[in-house]
DNA sequence: CAAAATCCATTGGTATACACACAAGTTTTT
DNA sequence: AAAAACTTGTGTGTATACCAATGGATTTTG
């Protein structure tokens, strides 16, 4: 690969890449930015533990690879998410009658207590994340961000 | 904040909110993308490790604090990340004549190969994360994702 | 119907990522 | 110079996040 750019030694080659200009790196460095508000604003919950519970809210009695899929996580990741969420007895699970390998999800009474508690922070973070840019910038942000989905 | 809008119910703050429409959730998914189109392209190196190869190929020595705070990791993540470098060889540490406390980071010979060789693809990946987007598209995402940071 | 393919939940392993606490070294204040 | 404040590297604990493998259940195919 560096031998198709002979005229630029390795070098100049390794100066032309700017961490800092790179999409990951931007990228990474916005999340962060977003996972502090999200953390200042609500302590109860991770950010992807108000996603799973969000989305289970929003679904009903879901299997668990299911609200997997809705969250974009895998299977590993939503089942210690919902872990953790069943100890703090925010989410039930009970078998499938239909199908004896799924486990329903649903939230439970303090679930749903907490999610209408939280929802309005919620927007909130998604309005101080969004704070620097204005409201044309923001619009054109979400399309963009979500073309790249 | 829920008291601003005393004409929703509970129930109804709870339907209006959409975790696929939420920034947090938009910028998860972008870059899994982007995460995958790495992993595809270099095997070698994870993303944290190669901007951290990247940023010490463009620094020269620095301490493990500095690298860092140049890649926007904190104390614990960058120790983990130089482990690892170190393990396969790509950096070297010696210790700071003028600072005991502190550990001066290099490239080894195999490092700096290894960066030269991976850059070209490396900004390949920056190009296939944006490739959903027009140039014009690419260039204003950029400057948004930075006002963000 | 039987075999193959698929799906589901779980487990183990590796790698970020951050909060917190700690000890030792360095700088700043007083 | 002594105290206070800070920096550096390290360790612990918790929480994503994904891959690969596994065993059991269901669906699809032949």
């Amino acid at each position: 690969m560096t031998s198709e750019t002979p005229k630029l030694t390795p070098s100049a080659a390794a100066d032309a890449y700017a961490l800092d200009d790179q999409v990951g790196f931007l990228m990474r460095r916005a999340n962060q930015r977003h996972l502090s508000i999200f953390a200042d604003a609500i302590s109860d919950l991770t950010p992807t533990q108000f996603a799973a519970l969000a989305k289970l809210c929003e679904l009903g009695a879901v299997s668990q690879n299911a609200l997997g899929r809705a969250t974009a996580m895998d299977g590993a990741t939503i089942k210690g998410v919902v872990d953790r969420l069943r100890a703090k007895d925010l989410v039930a699970s009970s078998p499938d009658p239909t199908d004896q390998r799924r486990i329903l999800l649903k939230p439970t009474a303090q679930g749903w207590d907490l999610f209408e508690a939280v929802a309005p922070a919620a927007h909130q973070i998604t309005r101080d994340t969004l704070a620097p840019l204005n409201e044309a910038e923001q619009t054109i942000f979400l399309l963009l961000l979500q073309k790249l989905t």
